[in-house]
DNA sequence: ACTTTATATTCCTTGACAGGAATATTCAAA
DNA sequence: TTTGAATATTCCTGTCAAGGAATATAAAGT
């Protein structure tokens, strides 16, 4: 079976955030509760909140309370979903260079074939 | 040496919106005209040019003009960018489980060493 | 019971961006 | 050199998302 690959954009707009991104590549050190977040990117607490809140949304980290704090901590899955998603171009990358020849080669044919419209 | 991966959010926003990444999905299986991209897509053609130079600024597309028309075509380095980029996330997701027990003991540590405030 | 610490939420304002409609540009064909 | 086909651009409008400021919530310490 040959599944044609869809991704999903939600995890793609949680991370086009800058900040946003910032923090999943902070959250890959480690999971890191929400203030020492906005300490070291400095940022504000709230908006360091909120930015969890979409992240989280989208399923890209998931919070563990403890006592007082609240820790992030990246979830895999929707970066291997990108990561698998990416996978479907990886075959494209080598035969690149012959694309758009194939597609001239393809567009010719077409036109020999017939002087009527399509 | 260490490189510390940092990812391009220009690439993630261009994706981010779901006609244009109907369009990277599209073009993954041959470059195609404007025309053709919204036929397929069953958009208008202002809005297929328009997020075609998006695609275009962040250099997920390139352009060969044929006579009357432009032929698109995917561009891998910014999906090579991204794929590098997830790379950096690898090695974690085999640790994953550990991670919070990691946290966690790091945190006892450090509250253990000293009774005072750090 | 308060007070403090950590975090989340709400309200507001502003800027970016997507789609629609109309128009401009470019090239080819007659 | 006018006409037509393919594509790009502009202007307008509405929506949505991000940041700031203030406030709410929740748990811990005293």
């Amino acid at each position: 079976m040959n599944y044609i690959q869809v991704m999903n954009t939600m995890t793609l707009s949680a991370l086009a955030e800058p900040n946003r991104l910032h923090i999943v590549e902070l959250l890959r050190d480690g999971p890191r509760p929400v203030g020492e977040i906005a300490d070291r990117l400095r940022l504000h607490q709230p908006q360091v909140s909120k930015h969890l809140r979409v992240l989280s949304d989208s399923g890209l980290v998931e919070v563990h309370p403890i006592a007082n704090r609240r820790i992030y901590m990246l979830r895999p899955q929707p970066l291997q979903e990108l990561d698998t998603w990416l996978e479907s171009f990886r075959r494209i990358w080598e035969q690149r260079f012959d694309q758009l020849d194939d597609y001239l080669q393809e567009l010719q044919a077409k036109e020999g074939r017939s002087d009527t419209i399509e």
